[in-house]
DNA sequence: ATCGGCTCGCGCAA
DNA sequence: TGCGCGAAGCCGAT
């Protein structure tokens, strides 16, 4: 079932005459459990005309982060494949933003896209909605339930959000029917577009230079991209580790996440379809995944859409704010600049540690996130400058980095989402963490061994 | 080991 | 206007 809540025509304009519907596949490039690509495939059948997709790259990004590049062409290629199948022609273009895709959307009777929440991805949709000649439809499949749906503003807390959310899911958690186009498109042409093939992106990625990228990370990172992937390791975390999450979720050294968030992240799994799975175990576990999977994930969500400043110290709540300018001039104990962060060379076997977890393998745990951010707040010279660094090294190192997540896990790290606490020096009133609580959860020296292990081989 | 206090502002009842 | 509630941790008292 498509939820009407789901679909938003972001231009009004009348059905143009065309050759194709085409879905342009960009927050969501996967086939199942997708609801833009339901839906323009009910509305290629509805039209009697073949379905197109397409993928648009943006040449900036290639350069930036190449092992998440890589993580995303991976994903395609399988991608390619699984679309082929369905008789679906798929057509990847680069270039500007916009130009080959409008030249594409010349011989489409409506244009289908889904839906992001990033300032330049609502920007990229508004303008190709203005300059497209047929309709751009955006149906909304990498959340349960719509943002606007579920809360009309930005929200204060979990706890104020959890009802909210919660109280929805009874529309919104609910199967999509899957179904193939009825004509296929795979000996139609791309008109005058320039294409990209499979082949050049891979060849672009891992022909010069493998090993490592500029930036020192590894490249190839220990994770392959892909629905495919992204469903066997859903099905392993769920035969493996579900029952023993609630337990050990904050312990990196038992290993028991879902390890979702890369895949959530670049739209190869459905955040629907995850929580179908969970809940078809029945396992007690399933409230406290879905507690994150749902509630958490679509709160970042919902912080995202809705404060502008989501990037910025000036999207934190004012008492935190506050509480973080008072101490502003308070002596810190040590001070590092942005290049010793990214190096990993602080007093702190630990951070440093979890800073290199970053590094080599695009994934820090969950629970190492956020002492790695508190720490860079109180080893920064300004509460602002400890914003950017985090924020930058999330950005650029995480597989899951520029993700709505990311932002809200750094804000989080200086007050957004949380209460105040006993104040302190340099914190304020945000809530403090130290190396002892690491060792109250786990046993923190195994873990620093483990990452220095991984530096060596 | 376990527990209460720390502190804020939302959201609802009056 | 007032009050109950929740919140991914620390710290010190028991």
């Amino acid at each position: 079932m498509i939820q009407e809540e789901r679909i938003k025509d972001l231009s009004q304009k009348p059905l143009k005459k065309g050759r194709y519907v085409l879905y342009w596949m960009q927050a969501a490039p996967r086939v199942t459990c997708n609801h833009a690509y339901q839906y323009a495939v009910r509305m290629a059948d509805h039209l009697s005309l073949p379905l197109i997709a397409c993928f648009n790259l943006i040449p900036g990004y290639l350069e930036a982060a190449r092992p998440h590049y890589r993580f995303m062409t991976e994903g395609l290629l399988a991608l390619s494949k699984t679309l082929n199948d369905q008789g679906v022609r798929f057509v990847i273009i680069t270039g500007s933003p916009g130009a080959a895709l409008l030249a594409l959307g010349d011989d489409a009777a409506l244009v289908v896209t889904d839906r992001g929440y990033l300032r330049f991805q609502k920007r990229w949709r508004e303008q190709v909605a203005h300059e497209l000649e047929c309709p751009l439809v955006q149906v909304e499949t990498d959340v349960i339930v719509p943002v606007t749906i579920a809360s009309p503003k930005e929200e204060w807390s979990a706890a104020t959000f959890r009802k909210k959310i919660t109280s929805r899911l009874d529309r919104f958690l609910m199967p999509l029917e899957q179904k193939k186009p009825a004509r296929s498109s795979l000996d139609m042409d791309a008109g005058s577009v320039k294409e990209e093939t499979i082949e050049t992106l891979v060849n672009k990625v891992s022909g010069d230079n493998p090993g490592k990228n500029r930036s020192g990370q590894p490249d190839p990172l220990p994770w392959s991209g892909g629905e495919n992937s992204a469903q066997d390791i859903l099905n392993r975390f769920i035969r493996e580790n579900l029952d023993r999450y609630p337990t050990y979720r904050n312990d990196p050294e038992t290993g028991v996440l879902s390890c979702m968030s890369p895949y959530l992240h670049f739209g190869q799994i459905s955040p629907l379809f995850i929580a179908q799975k969970i809940l078809e175990t029945k396992s007690p576990s399933a409230g406290t995944y879905l507690e994150e999977l749902i509630v958490r994930r679509e709160l970042s969500i919902n912080f995202v859409h809705y404060n502008p400043f989501y990037d910025e110290f000036s999207g934190l709540p004012d008492w935190a704010k506050k509480t973080l300018s008072d101490h502003s001039g308070d002596q810190r104990e040590y001070t590092y600049r942005f290049s010793e962060f990214e190096s990993a060379v602080t007093h702190d076997p630990y951070w440093n540690a979890a800073q290199r977890e970053m590094v080599l393998t695009g994934k820090m745990h969950g629970y190492m996130r956020m002492y790695w951010g508190k720490k860079i707040l109180e080893w920064s010279e300004t509460p602002e400058e400890a914003y950017r660094t985090a924020l930058a090294l999330n950005n650029r190192y995480e597989l899951d980095g520029r993700d709505p997540n990311g932002y809200a896990g750094i804000a989080w790290c200086f007050g957004k989402h949380d209460r105040a606490w006993q104040e302190r020096p340099v914190f304020g009133k945000i809530r403090y963490m130290n190396a002892a609580g690491l060792n109250r959860k786990f046993d923190a020296g195994r873990y620093v061994a483990r990452i220095e292990a991984l530096g060596h081989s």
